[in-house]
RNA sequence: GGUCGGUUCGUCUAGGGGUUAGGACGUAUCCCUUUCACGGAUAAGACACGGGUUCGAUUCCCGUACCGACUACCA
């Protein structure tokens, strides 16, 4: 039996997808990729008091973001559809009726208040985890315990109702997972959990393992927060009668807060100042806005590569790779098994080390964009230049105008520590001549000859150009640190060049 | 509490019965650079603990500790 690969991704449109749900989502992906099988992304809306407005156009604009599009989803329909779990509500029903006919569900009546009486009066009697179960069932209200008669009458009367599965008393359920192996768990641990909820929806359990199947999912890639509720699904597989297609499961390590313990959570984004979304999120509810991965500067490609590191690696030394090649060397047998540290420095690394690698045509576009909204402007030439001067002092594409401003900007005033320390009669004095000469020449102006003129002028004042470099610096860019100034001589120019000393040497005075 | 899962440098990890336990991020130092950064080099830095099994265990087994997930008519 060899069937295609399918997979899926199966969020909640409850919020923002954070960054351990797209991990998700890269995985099915690049095991989809891998197996030359299919991408499926389905909305698991079961719960309408959850649902938030704007959730499902954010997974969809965060999965375009990265490149990671499914092959079928709401937007971009299979043969499988819908793919939206509330427009598939009809076709839950029979399932869990054919459970029922199968004596492996049951209708229950309890109300809340009566489920709450039942788990206190379990806690007082120091049962240590309250649960509807093979036990407990017995005394409720259910078609189990009541008569016959007396449920066709609340079912006739539209009494609500759920419909649970009826776990059984003593057996061993066992499941291999893909990362983890064989997980084995004994039924009485487990309890009878709603399949079907009262108003008509069913839970999550009933819902998956339904679509699953419909949707012939091959393999399950979720986040280990469902290993405990693995067992359920296989049981609910086993009464189907779909034992033969059973996904195979492969539970994925948590994805971890920065510091301290436990899981990645929303407020780990407040606290730390960086962000933990793919895209930045408005509540609706607060209108609070949570910084995103993209507005912060993140290019789609590095963080992709950083996301797939997060618990995954190729087993060698290698730590660069496009999406093509991830999906090259990916396998789930190199997936880790323990939760995984996020670390904002290593995201920052991969950013770096792709911005890097980008053309100095590519940059000078971002760097056109951001000036370009402060007013300002230069020729395409220029700019390429300033980027490939830059780009390997930033991190983010921001950085290169936050970093090359002062090359199309002149500056209009100076570091004052800086020029307290440096600023002195040599250097006025090396300046003035180097203005002077750079006047009188008019051959091809380029770093070497903007070196041999400013060296010139030093040797006629006999100082050593090394001793009054650091003001020439701060004349020409106002502050001690930046890119080769030689570099910065030939992009600025021999006119630019004298007006700035001119401006320096008018405003600074010797201290 | 119960069930399940996990545990190699600060972090992400490789490895696996005999290794100087390897790499990356971060940190420090040096080199390069008339500055800073980049780049290069070097350094510090880890097998949670206790019992087995074994000639030998970080690796296999069992316990303990610690961490985490789950324990809803949420997913």
């Amino acid at each position: 039996m060899s069937r295609e690969v399918r997979v899926r991704f199966a969020p909640s449109p409850t919020g923002a997808l954070h960054i351990g749900g797209v991990r998700t989502a890269l995985y099915n992906y690049l095991f989809a990729k891998k197996t030359n099988g299919r991408f499926l992304l389905r909305i698991e809306d079961t719960d309408r008091n959850r649902f938030v407005p704007g959730a499902e156009e954010y997974i969809k604009d965060a999965l375009d973001w990265l490149g990671i599009a499914p092959d079928e989803s709401p937007w971009s329909p299979g043969d499988c559809g819908p793919y939206r779990q509330s427009e598939r509500k009809p076709m839950y029903m029979q399932y869990a009726m054919d459970l029922i006919e199968k004596g492996h569900a049951y209708y229950a009546f309890d109300t809340s208040e009566e489920l709450d009486a039942m788990r206190e009066r379990l806690t007082a009697a120091r049962v240590v985890s309250p649960q509807y179960n093979s036990i407990t069932r017995t005394q409720m209200k259910n078609s189990l315990t009541l008569p016959e008669d007396e449920v066709k009458e609340k079912l006739a009367s539209g009494e609500p109702y759920v419909i649970r599965i009826k776990i059984p008393r003593k057996e061993e359920v066992r499941l291999n997972d893909m990362i983890r192996g064989w997980v084995m768990v004994h039924s009485n641990s487990l309890d009878d959990k709603v399949l079907m909820k009262s108003d008509g929806m069913p839970t999550y359990h009933l819902a998956n393992i339904v679509d699953d199947h419909l949707m012939e999912i091959t393999h399950v890639i979720r986040g280990e927060e469902w290993l405990p509720s693995a067992p359920l699904h296989v049981l609910l597989y086993k009464y189907f009668g779909w034992e033969d297609t059973m996904p195979q499961f492969a539970h994925l390590p948590l994805l971890l807060k920065p510091d301290g313990n436990g899981k990645l959570s929303k407020r780990d984004a407040e606290k730390h100042g960086f962000p933990i979304f793919p895209l930045n999120w408005k509540d609706p509810g607060s209108g609070n806005i949570l910084q995103g991965f993209k507005e912060s500067g993140y290019m789609p490609d590095a963080f992709l590569n950083f996301l797939a590191f997060l618990g995954w690696n190729p087993g060698d030394h290698r730590e660069i790779f496009s999406l093509d090649e991830l999906v090259d060397a990916f396998s789930i047998e190199r997936i880790g098994k323990s939760g995984t540290k996020f670390d904002i420095n290593k995201a920052q690394w991969y950013n770096e080390q792709y911005l890097r690698a980008k053309s100095d045509e590519a940059l000078a576009a971002y760097l056109l964009a951001d000036m370009g909204k402060e007013g300002h402007s230069i020729e395409l030439e220029k700019a390429i230049k300033i980027a490939h001067i830059i780009k390997e002092r930033a991190t983010f594409p921001s950085d290169l105008w936050l970093e090359g401003k002062f090359m199309v900007v002149a500056p209009t005033s100076f570091d004052e520590e800086l020029a307290a320390k440096k600023w002195n009669e040599d250097a006025v004095k090396v300046l003035g001549t180097y203005q002077e000469k750079l006047g009188s020449f008019d051959g091809e102006f380029s770093p070497e000859t903007a070196k041999s003129i400013l060296e010139s002028a030093a040797v006629e004042h006999e100082i050593k150009l090394g001793k009054v470099m650091q003001a020439v610096r701060l004349a020409i860019t106002g502050v001690g640190v930046g890119p080769d100034m030689m570099a910065v001589f030939s992009i600025l120019g021999k006119k630019e060049l004298i007006k700035r000393i001119g401006f320096a040497l008018d405003t600074l005075t010797v201290s």
